[in-house]
DNA sequence: CTAAGTGCAAAGTATTTGCTTAGGA
DNA sequence: TCCTAAGCAAATACTTTGCACTTAG
């Protein structure tokens, strides 16, 4: 599912549930859809201001909520103090986090396809979700601090 | 290593860095070591105020997070809203978490022992650490569940 | 027209910090 | 005695909430 494509369906789930429309809603779908970033609150709200100035983090965080309830988005909390937002894969999937840059990509591992289930029957629990990430340093912020500690200051 | 040894052998290193001793911070020390459970810091201070009456929050976090910058500890982000400790096992584990009645176990899975190793040598990642958290119902709460359900009141 | 949505500001929560006093070594 | 640690309260940061106003349908 592509952009435009998702944008429309969750615009068409969004008034099945009798949800109105508006500009602000609109934007914050458009951002959400378009980026496979994992965006905060906060940033979500600057890009939405840029087209609709007048626009409220209260609102952004209302949005994102509703989208949350409805199993559209998904809410992932990383070591930093806000909580960041995924509507392209909303479910569980890891992450590999750059603790120096923040960056932030999904990494694809088979081997943990049938982790939940395995889980399930050793431990007769019911599995509803689940949470994978790596925290490390990507490659470019291992040559920067190679490069910055290799040619220490001399005061 | 057990309750006892943990007990003095993290009494050892604090004193070794010039740390005092004091009965607040061997209280919060001794329940650490004591217990299995991952505490929040609220619950360590419930506890600690048992013996000690006139501890305050602010002394249970701040013992709290000096074992951490020692890697004597790891701070746990579930969920909930509050963070949870965890003297026993200071290292990157999994962790299966009951959304109904909070219970948290420490399961064993072989299969992702050399899980960080391959995402290190895939992505080029240097990895520190790890966060492998399976969330669902333990099968206490599902017995209950089904009982409920199948029971429904009458009004 | 009218109920859902917005914006604002205040409230709520978990944790940290500044400062003064107490007490361990 | 000296300096770390404790206690308290205020500060901080993210998110939610209450309420009056706006607006989509």
């Amino acid at each position: 599912l592509d952009q435009p494509e998702r944008f429309d369906m969750l615009i068409g789930r969004l008034k099945e549930r009798g949800h109105r429309m508006t500009p602000q809603r609109m934007a914050v779908l458009k951002i959400l859809t378009g980026s496979t970033e994992h965006l905060t609150a906060e940033q979500i709200h600057k890009r939405v201001v840029k087209k609709f100035p007048m626009t409220s983090l209260a609102t952004v965080y209302k949005t994102v909520n509703l989208l949350k309830e409805m199993g559209e988005v998904i809410e992932l909390h990383f070591g930093s103090d806000s909580n960041r937002y995924d509507a392209a894969k909303p479910y569980s999937h890891p992450h590999l986090i750059c603790t120096s840059c923040q960056e932030i990509l999904d990494p694809d591992i088979e081997s943990i396809r049938d982790l939940p289930q395995q889980i399930a029957e050793q431990y007769g629990y019911k599995i509803v979700g689940h949470r994978l990430d790596f925290f490390g340093t990507c490659p470019a912020c291992q040559a920067k601090e190679s490069r910055s500690s290799s040619v220490p200051n001399i005061r």
